[in-house]
DNA sequence: CGCTAGTTGCGAAATATTCGCAAGTAGCAG
DNA sequence: CTGCTACTTGCGAATATTTCGCAACTAGCG
């Protein structure tokens, strides 16, 4: 089966609380650990926000989820799969719009011929004011 | 003279703790509350890190500072008038290299014809890996 | 089945930031 | 120059967020 798990491949232990944390964030697409942990205990009530945070640690140490800045302090979580968009946060509403990774491309290949600057555009948010608070 | 207070300008009292604040801030390019405190504290021992907190965000209220994402966490200040650069973050050695405003420029022009989201590029820093990372 | 090392739970500690409240003072009017 | 009022400050406590220590637990392996 190629069902082999990508956890072990990591050299991670499979735990039910990490296989959650995991998947947590895949299906939340971008959340707080606090948000994370939330839907975590939904089905495993006992689950401690500590292990939350270990493992979002962990399993952002593969590479298997990331953080963005999207606001103020908190930081959040993606899988690493869902990463192909940046990040749009209106700072009158606060929305956060999505926008394809591509309409960067320009600007990253700039910094990277004029400074050799390796660009992760999708770490942190795009700050300014969305299409309807613009009005 | 020309030097009519501008914090009176701005509907604002001058206060002695006001007006360190904000010349630390401008002093230091950029720099934490904490380290904006510290600086304060260095003419004006007494001052408090509340007080320097709420000139913060009260002389962002006007204008007259703003602050940027650098890294994970802390709000970092700067000047206005200083803000024409974008910060380069490199996220192995944790430098800040500053790149021209206009290498964003496409960008910024991209999200605006698209999305109509009128980006403010210098809120948050751009991460990635410096040159010298990346070799 | 039994061991060993990686993990979890839990509460405490470390940070960072905000708030309430009483005392102090800048700016304005008289 | 004097007094008044509202805006500010200091200070400590309250919050919020994230990290740690430690003992108990268990996944993976022989």
């Amino acid at each position: 089966m190629a069902e082999q798990h990508e956890l072990r491949d990591k050299g991670l232990r499979l735990t039910p609380q990490r296989e959650l944390v995991l998947s947590a964030v895949r299906e939340l697409g971008h959340a707080t650990p606090e948000e994370v942990a939330e839907k975590v205990r939904a089905t495993h009530p006992g689950i401690n926000l500590s292990t939350v945070y270990r493992n979002l640690e962990t399993l952002e140490n593969v590479g298997l989820v990331q953080h963005t800045h999207l606001g103020h302090g908190g930081a959040t979580y993606h899988a690493s799969e869902v990463l192909t968009h940046l990040h749009l946060v209106c700072g009158t509403c606060g929305s956060v719009g999505d926008a394809p990774i591509d309409v960067a491309a320009n600007f990253v290949q700039n910094l990277a011929d004029d400074y050799g600057f390796k660009t992760d555009v999708s770490h942190f948010a795009i700050y300014g004011l969305c299409a309807a608070c613009v009005k």
